[in-house]
DNA sequence: TTAATGACCTATC
DNA sequence: CGATAGGCCATTA
């Protein structure tokens, strides 16, 4: 496994719990915003799911990727609605409510 | 080393 | 609006 996945991965551990982030912005908050692709990657091969929330990330505009990896997008929707993200329509998130912010990544835990 | 692969994003029509 | 086309870049085979 190469570092950025360790550094992507390290971003994802810090969406909290109700919030959401784009794939863009976890590769902003990783060190480079042209990751966006990277991210999408790191994620297929999400190497610990239980502790990697993938299902808070979704795409620049809230929208539910259909390849998630774990019971499908469907799945990602009822987990986000069950931390209380609302949605939008069908398959987008409202992520500019739920977005995350900055200060979430002081959560030292690594 | 080269070529192929995406859970993306932006610009353009 | 939506559809399409490029670009992007770490990782893998």
């Amino acid at each position: 496994m190469g570092e950025v996945f360790e550094l992507i991965y390290n971003v994802v551990k810090k969406i909290p719990k109700g919030r959401v982030a784009s794939y863009g912005q976890v590769a902003a908050l990783a060190g480079n915003p042209k990751w966006a692709r990277v991210v999408g990657y790191a994620l297929h091969v999400n190497p610990d799911p239980e502790h990697i929330p993938c299902h808070r990330v979704v795409t620049k505009d809230g929208r539910i990727s259909s390849a998630f990896a774990f019971g499908g997008a469907n799945e990602q929707k009822l987990l986000l609605e069950k931390e209380g993200v609302t949605f939008i329509d069908e398959q987008t998130a409202d992520i500019n409510r739920y977005r995350m912010s900055l200060i979430d990544l002081d959560k030292r835990q690594g």
